[in-house]
DNA sequence: TAATAGGGAACTATAGTTGTTACATAACCC
DNA sequence: GGGTTATGTAACAACTATAGTTCCCTATTA
């Protein structure tokens, strides 16, 4: 399967965006960058805009904008954004409920998963677009 | 896809070896319990015993055994030993190397990528089987 | 009214994962 | 030694999440 690349491509057009400084964007010069199909740029833009990090319009001279400044856009609005669904990784069948362990190891793993996954997310919070943008001007 | 579930299977597995105390338990009674198939069951051991963490023996009384005590083993050991080769989720595609922000944004995202997974391996390196299986025993 | 750009449905291709079968190999017991 | 038991592993099928693609509709602006 091709891999979970959203969080990624989010970063970069959200990135795009920040560079830009107010300067609306379109999705087909998004993917330009990004090395991929205008589509799949406008179905994560549409993703940011429901979280409230970007504003869409349409139309000539339309294209995409962040919503609020990059200081205040953490990477963990964004993870959010385009992989808010995502649960702990248990077994796809439900273990045997007649074995004590089969029956009460899955309640102890999302304990586990959600306070490894929380200190994950605990990361991504303390980074902000604004940081990112600043590493990517400085790398040149 | 099936969702990746051997972090979840093969904690499974450790605990049910925990709490047998020494006694060796067969991939078709573990299967049982997991409620898959016994050669998933024996994928699993396999990686485990790569990494150190249970030891297997053929023929008549055969079967798998913890290679050291539960309070030896943490959860990051076992998460080590079945998805060892995990890298950080980043574009399909190569980025743009003509545009400022392609060029520069997958060594960025590594950065902050790593440091999240390190925050989140942290988590993991704190539980050891030991207090999973604790926490099994006191579940009933 | 024509041109531009996003919104989104529908479909295909890809690939990671599990589940399954089959068979070889090793260990133990009689 | 021969039969039994269990692991080791290759090979393959089924499933499904994901990205990529095409197509058409809608909104906006010149």
């Amino acid at each position: 399967m091709a891999r979970n690349c959203r969080f990624a491509v989010a970063v970069h057009i959200t990135s795009l965006l920040g560079t830009m400084g107010g300067q609306p964007c379109t999705s087909e010069w998004i993917a330009g960058s990004v090395n991929t199909n205008p589509v799949v740029v406008r179905r994560l833009l549409s993703a940011l805009a429901k979280a409230g990090l970007v504003v869409s319009s349409r139309g000539s001279n339309g294209g995409s904008v962040l919503a609020r400044p990059p200081e205040r856009i953490t990477l963990l609005d964004i993870h959010r954004a385009v992989d808010e669904d995502e649960t702990p990784a248990l077994h796809n069948q439900p273990p045997n409920p007649a074995c004590p362990v089969g029956r009460n190891i899955q309640s102890v793993l999302i304990r586990v998963l959600d306070r490894a996954e929380a200190a994950k997310e605990a990361v991504l919070a303390t980074t902000t677009l604004a940081e990112v943008v600043g590493a990517l001007r400085g790398a040149d």
